[in-house]
DNA sequence: CGATATGAATACGGGTCCGTAACGACTGCC
DNA sequence: GGCAGTCGTTACGGACCCGTATTCATATCG
């Protein structure tokens, strides 16, 4: 029973969000790019390309690309490995630590209304 | 302090969860499509195309064929109103349930890895 | 040095999804 | 019965994303 509680406020939990995330004008994201933005933010540096893909099961272009599109929205930003120039070192920015920010504040408070 | 360990905590859910859905072969849907799956497995019925667009701040078209291909993968299915033979009314599907389960599992697997 | 290997980016063909606009089916009111 | 309004679907053009294969730059090893 309290095993069905918890599936239950946890599906529903995953449904707010969502749905928050889908109103929403600013955050346009699909849930790859969610999932790269998070690892990058979450997980400790250094990332690279090959290391981001490894950990999302995708191919290298597919991070290439996710990195374009966020570059493009000042998400991200890259490097190259001065040690190892074939490496290319993906960098945290101000935009993207206040975009992971916001959307840890969406799942906080929608978490926050399913205990009454 | 706690405020930030909550937010920390539901960043970390977040992505653990989002990383095994990117990392899964079968459930391979948008966020869009999550949220009305969701929305019809979790909201009172009866769901109609309407209902859901207005529900996701979206237009018809992007319900439409969202139950498009969810109804390919009977996930979802589609039936007229016989009172109004204008509306369709979305209705669950076994398949749809089980994945909706499956999903909430997920979730309240890599919940209960946050607490130490 | 040259050969090989590695990392990232790019080219390509195919698929999916979007919003606007138009369309067909249906209802309800005059 | 006809006409305006509603609901869902489809047509269209554009944007984005995917995986495979290739290319370019760099590193490493013989």
């Amino acid at each position: 029973m309290s095993v069905e509680l918890r599936a239950l406020q946890a599906l529903t939990l995953w449904h707010d969000v969502s749905l928050e995330l889908v109103r929403d004008e600013d955050i346009d994201l699909s849930l790859r790019q969610m999932a790269i933005l998070l690892t990058i933010y979450l997980d400790t540096p250094p990332h690279t390309v090959r290391g981001l893909a490894r950990k999302l099961g995708v191919t290298k272009p597919v991070i290439t690309r996710a990195l374009d599109s966020m570059g493009k929205l000042d998400l991200v930003s890259r490097r190259r490995d001065d040690q190892d120039r074939r490496n290319v070192i993906v960098q945290r920015t101000v935009k993207g630590a206040l975009a992971v920010e916001r959307l840890g504040d969406i799942v906080v408070a929608k978490a926050l209304t399913l205990r009454p």
